[in-house]
DNA sequence: CATAAAATCTACAGACATAATAGAGTTTAT
DNA sequence: ATAAACTCTATTATGTCTGTAGATTTTATG
C-alpha cells in the first residue's frame, strides 16, 4: 500500500510550485530539488511526466522553468499520485480508471473485491477531494 | 497503492478458510489452491507466514492441515495484509506499525504527511474495522 | 514397521519495477 | 555567441515480486 518515491517527489514538487511565494510563479528544477532534497535529475523526469499529463506547463531557455498548470484549487493530489503510479485500487477489478476482471467466478459475490472496493473508495475519498489549494490552506494554519 | 498477489492470495485463502463448510474445519493447502487457483507452493509459503504471525495454526501429517487461529469474527483484514506486505501506511512517517522519519524538516507543518496520514486512517478504518466474519456475511447477503 | 499424506524450511531464479544517472539535444533571453 | 533551462532517450544498479525446486519432518494408519 505504498507510494513510491516519484510519487512522493512529484506531491512535493507541486505543493512546493503551490505555495511557493519567492516571486514569479515559475520556478527551476534546480530549486524545487534543492529545497525538497530531491535528485534533480530524477526530479526532471517527474516533472516532464506531469507536464505531459498536463498538470504543468514550462518554458525553455533563460528563465523559464515549470509552472502550475491550472490553478492549485483546480489540481488534486489524486490526478497527481495517478499519472506517477497508476491506479489508486488496490486489485484492477475495482478500479475505475483502469479496470480489468481479476478472475474470480463471480465478482458480484466476491468478498475480497467488495472490500477492496471500500478500501479504494476510501483512499480516492482523501486524494481525489484533496486540491493543492487544500494543502496549501492546512501548512498555513498548521495542519487542521 | 497497490496490493501484491502475496497479500491477495493470503486473504483469499484466509476468506475460503473462514466461510469453507465442507466439513471439518481443517482444510488442506492443495484444496485451497485448487479452489482459488493459487499456485500450490506459493499458498504453502503465504500459509506458512500467516502461521507464524498466529494467524492460523496446523496440524502436520496425514489428515492434518491448516486452521484459523481465531474465530473468523477475531480476525481483522488489516492483521492479514499488515503479515503479508508490511504497514498500511503510503509512507512510513504515517505508519502506526513501523513508523520512521521521513526527512522533511518539520512534520508538523509537512503538508505531504497530513494527507497521507488521512490516507492511512482511511485505509486502516476499513481493514481493520473489517473481520472474516465480515466478509462471510457480506459474500452471504450477496454484498451490502 | 512401512508407507503415504501433509506441513516445514531453505534456496534460488526469472521477470519486472524502482530509483536513479548520463549525456546529447533543443529552445530562448541577453 | 553564450549560457540557462527544459527535453528526450538510454542505461544501470538495486531490489521486490512471483513463483519453482527439493529436501526434511511429522503423523495417521494398515
Amino acid at each position: 500500500m505504498r507510494l513510491s518515491k516519484r510519487g512522493e517527489y512529484g506531491l512535493r514538487a507541486m505543493i512546493d510550485l503551490a505555495t511557493w511565494e519567492g516571486g514569479s510563479p515559475i520556478v527551476q528544477i534546480k530549486d524545487i530539488a534543492e529545497r525538497e532534497h530531491i535528485p534533480a535529475k530524477f526530479l526532471e523526469q517527474i516533472l516532464l511526466t506531469l507536464k505531459n499529463a498536463g498538470l504543468l506547463h514550462s518554458k525553455m531557455g533563460v528563465g523559464g522553468g515549470y509552472y502550475l498548470a491550472k490553478t492549485p484549487d483546480q489540481i488534486s493530489l489524486g490526478q497527481i499520485v495517478r499519472t506517477l503510479d497508476g491506479p489508486l485500487a488496490p486489485v484492477r477489478c475495482v478500479s475505475q480508471m483502469a479496470y480489468e476482471p481479476c478472475g474470480c467466478p463471480d465478482e458480484q459475490t466476491c468478498g475480497l473485491r467488495m472490500v477492496m472496493f471500500d478500501v479504494r473508495s476510501a483512499i480516492s475519498d482523501v486524494l481525489d477531494t484533496t486540491s493543492l489549494a487544500d494543502v496549501a490552506l492546512r501548512m498555513e494554519s498548521g495542519g487542521a
